[in-house]
DNA sequence: TTAGTGATATCC
DNA sequence: GATATCACTAAA
């Protein structure tokens, strides 16, 4: 067949935010465990943040010890503990020095930023990383599907111009004749 | 609707 | 040092 795995390298995250967060869905993210187990599981829904004119950018109150990864290179890992219980995954993306990144909200049977990082076992212990390290790694594996936009959701802090944008990419219509 | 939970940022 | 806030979820 022609659908062959193709793992995401560096540049495909160099691109911007609203080019890359639409992408990613529909892709593959797959977290390599300690123990050797391999969990795998299909995004269905991501967020772009970042840009100076993003109210709801962490980054955009200023650079902190905490936003300094946004700051950072594409393909960097940033794990984020929300509310004291969840862990929020997100992956760096545009130039270095550019604030900006994707929020993978949802994978396909983990609805939700919290849950999606509890069914891969995503915690703290990846922020910083880079997916070139192996450990979690984002793959391609021919699959494609329509792309719905909607408005953000949970940045009630956000100017509402920011709330109004519709920066977030949800999972449609499968358009491959086989998964 | 509200409680739970802990890191981060901001204020004294 | 103290408080307020938060890109959430589950339970009621």
């Amino acid at each position: 067949m022609g659908s062959e795995n193709k793992k995401l390298n560096d540049s495909f995250f160099q691109r911007d935010r609203l080019v890359v967060a639409p992408e990613l869905v529909g892709k593959l993210l797959v977290h390599q465990l300690p123990s050797g187990e391999r969990l795998s599981l299909r995004i269905t829904e991501t967020e772009a943040y970042g840009g100076a004119e993003d109210t709801a950018c962490h980054a955009h109150r200023g650079r902190t010890p905490r936003t300094e990864l946004l700051y950072g290179p594409a393909g960097v890992i940033y794990v984020y503990l929300c509310y004291g219980i969840h862990w929020l995954l997100n992956i760096i993306t545009g130039e270095e020095g550019s604030p900006q990144g994707v929020l993978i909200r949802a994978c396909e049977g983990a609805e939700g930023p919290g849950r999606l990082t509890k069914a891969l076992g995503i915690t703290g212990a990846l922020n910083g990383g880079r997916l070139s390290d192996g450990i979690l790694t984002v793959v391609d594996d021919g699959m494609r599907c329509e792309i719905v936009p909607d408005r953000r959701v949970g940045i009630g802090y956000a100017s509402e111009e920011d709330q109004a944008r519709l920066w977030r990419f949800k999972m449609g219509k499968n358009l491959s004749s086989v998964e």
